[in-house]
DNA sequence: AACAAGACCTGCATGC
DNA sequence: TGCATGCAGGTCTTGT
């Protein structure tokens, strides 16, 4: 479900209303997300408040006093909401911090797929799923040389290399085909036979689509909503992802729907070179 | 080292 | 209507 704009969305709207506010109860509700519940020190955050809000790639970082931080993924069908404290349990809620609002930030997570833990804020640098990441396509740092760089010495297809968290941090499926398609790139294209030129094209399409989708509210096909529940309208503005047969909004011609390294994969035979 | 493929789960759409 | 099949936004591990 959630790539990076989703989970950036999802952090703007949690931040105003989270920060400030003290955890009072951590309940968990299940045995398992990803990894076990019970094995993470969850439960060491009770009494503390919220002081940040961030993000990096696609884990939200939630920091609270006394150097300790929340760290969620929201893995396929993840949502995490803040609702009034007497809201029903819903199914598939895994997780609930009880606030001192009143209010519960909850998990609901069907697939299981997410990750939540409590980690040393001083430590997030050499944290397992955080360290290795790459660059943030949405900070100052980012464009096509970096991109060029990072995909120095490696072969296969452009697309396996934006979903690869290593080079570049939070792209998922739906956005590295929109970007590709952006920046008239076939997916199959292997990062050895890419040309400066091009390399800085993709990194402005990336910045676009991921700047478009934030100013949407994300993009959602089933499950991504805000902290307050709010749908996003992105999915109506995708060139190319899972519109199969569909005109391509350049050129006319049908989208096209292949397997790419075991995921559905769009683009325009038309367009993308 | 880098890549492909399988595994982890549930829910939903589709087709018979 | 019911059932089987395939597919889904993401990692992580294993094998080549």
């Amino acid at each position: 479900m959630p790539e990076l704009p989703e989970v950036e969305v999802l952090r703007r709207s949690l931040e105003p209303r989270l920060v400030g506010r003290r955890v009072e109860r951590v309940e968990g509700l299940a045995p398992a997300l990803r990894e076990p519940l019970a094995r993470r020190p969850l439960a060491a955050l009770a009494g503390r408040r919220f002081v940040a809000l961030g993000r990096r790639a696609k884990y939200l970082l939630a920091d609270l006093e006394g150097g300790r931080t929340l760290v969620v993924h929201l893995g396929m069908s993840g949502r995490l909401t803040l609702v009034p404290g007497g809201s029903p349990r819903e199914v598939h809620e895994h997780l609930a911090f009880h606030l001192d609002s009143g209010e519960r930030l909850r998990l609901r997570d069907p697939r299981r797929f997410g990750l939540a833990y409590a980690a040393p804020t001083a430590a997030l640098a050499s944290d397992p799923h955080l360290a290795h990441l790459g660059v943030e396509p949405l900070s100052p740092e980012f464009d096509g040389a970096r991109l060029a760089a990072a995909a120095a010495g490696r072969r296969g297809p452009v697309k396996s290399f934006l979903l690869d968290g290593r080079a570049i941090a939070g792209v998922g499926n739906i956005y590295a085909c929109e970007a590709l398609f952006r920046a008239g790139i076939r997916p199959d294209r292997s990062v050895a036979r890419l040309a400066p030129a091009r390399w800085e094209r993709l990194a402005g399409a990336l910045v676009e689509v991921l700047e478009e989708a934030i100013r949407a509210g994300g993009t959602t096909l089933n499950d991504f909503a805000d902290g307050a529940g709010r749908e996003g309208l992105f999915q109506v503005a995708l060139s190319v992802y899972g519109r199969t047969g569909e005109p391509c909004p350049r050129c006319g011609r049908p989208v096209r729907r292949r397997e790419l390294a075991g995921r559905g994969t769009y683009d325009c035979p038309g367009c993308q070179r």
